[in-house]
DNA sequence: AATTACTGTTACATATTGTTAAAAATAGTT
DNA sequence: AACTATTTTTAACAATATGTAACAGTAATT
């Protein structure tokens, strides 16, 4: 079950949502104001947020203000009443992903959810991960590349699995050490560095992707 | 500019978008038939594709399909005249992104495609500077001169790429250090000099490329 | 011209990273 | 428990990046 929160403040609306909702994947919670609906938010954590536009006591733009202050990554859905364009671009420049006008059905709203939640990383137990003419299986800690297949190690897998999560971008030492060793406190050794050099072979087939070194920060996967 | 790739059959619609998007930060491909716009992607790679559903020759979800096959990460946006919602879930299905009914505002669109944009891998368009004859591959950091290529270390790209970006202006040491070196708060050596001297021997195979120093105030690339 | 301040260049010292092999730890089996 | 296979860490040495020092060269100033 895929937690969602759902901020609506039109009763019957957001219960025929939620209802609905509620049959495929989603555990949904139901807010019906600003406030209560931003505390619920950072208690419950949900994978996607619904946001009415217009809503009592804090709007739904101050809403998603409020969140991505403090989060960038959960997709946020507005829904709204009004048709003005330029609505919707400040929706986008707050940090909405997606918006849908008012009437909808019920089977869009559904689909704009489910790719949303797809792409986004809540999700980051996906499974297969393409990267360039490689294909990582998270599940089984494979590596296929055309037809040769090899067995990750953990850690390994793990590594490989987080740089691509974070392509084309420095990773610090710190940082990398943090989520693939996360309970060796006093990490001080070079394992780090042993395991890019062995997960560099690995890739090697691709020349589209290579692992770099910022001396003195990190690394950062490029493809 | 941003490249993006436009498959729409209808002639003026795709005109008028084209038209558009150029005037804002798009570099547009235009194709009218689904064989050439598909074509068109595995050799332009653009950062974006608006792919129209009804196409003659190959459909947009035959397209999307194909593009899909090699390459999961480039953003696809549908233009949709149909209103079945099953049409929606099947282009989301085959790894659409997102998409719009016609009619649909020129606004809402850019809005969309930045998004889409922003959000995809394809922020790298500061990837490549064209610095004469050179070309620096700012995220691999490697500069290539005709068929040669040298590895450089972070700083030197660093280096260059703010040279590069400011160039025929003067830019101070004190600047210069702040851009390259931002951590090291009490940096007074001669690093940058020695740096300077080996990027002017990097770049020395076109003359039409100088880094000369100002007495007491810093260094301005010239091209 | 002599002095001074700054820059160019080279060589070297040091720190960080790359790579390989072996040791140690862990998990799986008998 | 003993043995085996696998994974992870450590150790050692090679390669590279960066900073420092030294000295040569150049421009400005006296």
């Amino acid at each position: 079950m895929i937690p969602l929160l759902l901020i609506e403040d039109e009763k019957d609306l957001g219960l025929i949502i939620a209802d609905n909702l509620r049959s495929s994947e989603y555990e949904v919670s139901h807010y019906l104001d600003g406030h209560d609906g931003l505390k619920a938010f950072f208690l419950k954590k949900p994978a996607i947020v619904i946001l009415d536009v217009m809503l009592p006591g804090l709007d739904g733009f101050k809403v998603a203000q409020k969140i991505r202050e403090r989060d960038r990554e959960t997709p946020i859905l507005f829904l709204t009443a009004r048709t003005h364009t330029e609505d919707v671009v400040s929706a986008f420049e707050l940090g909405a992903n997606d918006y849908l006008r008012k009437p909808f059905s019920l089977e869009e709203l559904k689909v704009r959810i489910n790719a949303l939640v797809q792409r986004s990383q809540w999700q980051s137990n996906k499974r297969f991960l393409y990267i360039g003419e490689y294909v990582l299986d998270s599940m089984r800690q494979h590596l296929k590349y055309k037809e040769d297949e090899i067995n990750l190690s953990f850690r390994e897998c793990e590594l490989i699995k987080m740089l691509y999560e974070n392509k084309n971008k420095v990773m610090n030492r710190q940082d990398i050490i943090q989520a693939v060793w996360p309970h060796d406190r006093f990490f001080t050794g070079r394992s780090l560095d042993v395991f890019i050099s062995r997960i560099r072979t690995y890739l090697q087939h691709d020349k589209s992707i290579s692992i770099i070194n910022i001396r003195a920060v990190g690394y950062k996967m490029i493809i």
